[in-house]
DNA sequence: GAATACACGTGAGGC
DNA sequence: TGCCTCACGTGTATT
């Protein structure tokens, strides 16, 4: 007497997905959760097959909102990185994280060790 | 006359996954489309519901391949980044990228603009 | 044994 | 149209 107990099925009616094209994904997951699955198992806590897969789902989406998150910060750190994909956004940050590399070695060389231009010649 | 149309459970036989512990899935993975779909649906081209879906799986991996690659060259580039989660992986990106930003912020200045430090004097 | 992390296949939206 | 990208839920290994 529970409902549709390992089916991914439970997502058969429609919302309007375009007026927010990409945020309908997770608002259309926490409403599933909140409000879909207390009602089809009120009354029956001990039969809910699956109970341990919804917080399984909800622990998942944390872990991708976590590393979406760092991606987003990282996407206003590099330029010109709008409309590129992850990975085309992950190759520049290599790009990037390589050049400035380069540079940092460059200044402390500079620092650290004086060059020959450093000196002074008194006419 | 097709053998299970949409379902996953093509995955029902074990594979020795002690061995190597994570590059199992993608090898299961392969195994699966090259071998078990030609298999299955030997001589009946045009009733495969899912052929779409096998190159559309497959197209996905690729996808999620170009992600990870570049952040295993990602986690080259930042010391002490491995046993790190994807997540705090590029967090420490993000640090660097910031802290490399600043660094290059402080060669180009100590170069173009010249401060009270380089100057001369004699006494 | 619950929490955590990863790869996977799938549905859906945008060219 | 078909292909690409993304978010999602699930199976499974690790701890």
């Amino acid at each position: 007497h529970y409902y549709a107990p390992n089916s991914n099925n439970n997502s058969s009616f429609s919302v309007p997905t375009q007026i927010v094209p990409h945020a309908y994904d997770s608002a259309f997951a926490s409403l599933q959760f909140q409000y879909l699955w207390p009602l089809v198992f009120e009354g029956f806590p001990e039969d809910r097959p699956a109970s341990a897969s919804k917080s399984h789902s909800q622990a998942e989406k944390r872990r991708r909102d976590r590393i979406n998150a760092q991606l987003a910060t990282l996407r206003k750190l590099i330029p010109k990185s709008d409309k590129m994909d992850k990975a085309a956004l992950l190759g520049s940050v290599v790009d990037h994280v390589k050049d400035l590399k380069r540079k940092a070695m460059d200044v402390s060389k500079s620092i650290t060790i004086p060059s020959e231009t450093d000196e002074v010649t008194i006419i």
